[in-house]
DNA sequence: TCGACATGACTACAGATGTAATCAGAGTCA
DNA sequence: TGACTCTGATTACATCTGTAGTCATGTCGA
């Protein structure tokens, strides 16, 4: 392999930020949209101006985290990685900074601190016989 | 109640950074240490100078996340807030953010993505028994 | 008493982030 | 063809973060 080139698959190597997020989840939820479109979605929400969503569109391009289309003179918008990805890497990255990469500590704590309710507790029990009859 | 004057008893008002964390972290195991006692655990690890250190102590005490003790002419630092405040803000943070509020997605989340070893979901089936007998 | 040192306060500064205005070019419609 | 409009690109700018230097002052040993 030549040096200096393996972008990693599924990540962009920068870190995506809160906001950038919250214009990831929506093309995550429909794909290929144009800037006004997402604007239309979030800056509601948000208290955005479209100039806003349009930069952050841009940056998460530059990231490599979304794939511009061109359709006539303006850009189709779409995810480049997997929401998958995406909360799978955050999650570990919390796992590892709070719970020293336990994430059964985490699941402790959750279900120590009263964040999950006995019926959480029940759906997690039931999950688990799912997953290892 | 007069207005504007409840300060939320356990979290600081403002949000702490990564390296302030880890500053955190350093108290939270042993609290009432010095800017130099400090610097002496972490500037190692994350290659900061004892100024880094003490801006980073000055910011946490202004945000309220520290105390700080005088003692003869320093200081003597102590978290204000238990880590179980702040483990369990961020964790609800990020579920809220990432799995619109469910916790249980979150554990669904990691059992299905090998965040969890097969031992791992036998250590959380054993806690959940023992949450709810 | 005088200078070396320790220490917090204050200042600095580059890069990231949130939020947006402005610009320039491509169509569009009269 | 000329005004208008839509759209991405470029630029702007305040704030937050990470990282650290400098300053003023109090202390302690010689």
């Amino acid at each position: 392999m030549s040096p200096s080139d393996n972008p990693p698959p599924d990540c962009p190597g920068e870190r995506i930020t809160e906001a950038e997020h919250a214009v990831m989840e929506v093309l995550w939820d429909r794909p290929r949209q144009t800037a006004a479109e997402v604007c239309e979605d979030i800056c509601g929400n948000r208290g955005w101006s479209l100039a806003t969503v349009k930069t952050l569109l841009s940056r998460l391009v530059q990231k490599g985290a979304l794939a511009a289309e061109p359709d006539g003179r303006r850009f189709l918008y779409t995810p480049k990685i997997a929401r998958e990805a995406y909360v799978g890497g955050e999650s570990r990255r919390l796992v590892e900074r709070l719970f020293g990469g336990s994430a059964v500590s985490l699941v402790a704590h959750l279900a120590e601190s009263e964040a999950l309710s006995e019926d959480d507790l029940a759906e997690i029990e039931a999950l688990l016989k799912e997953l290892r009859p």
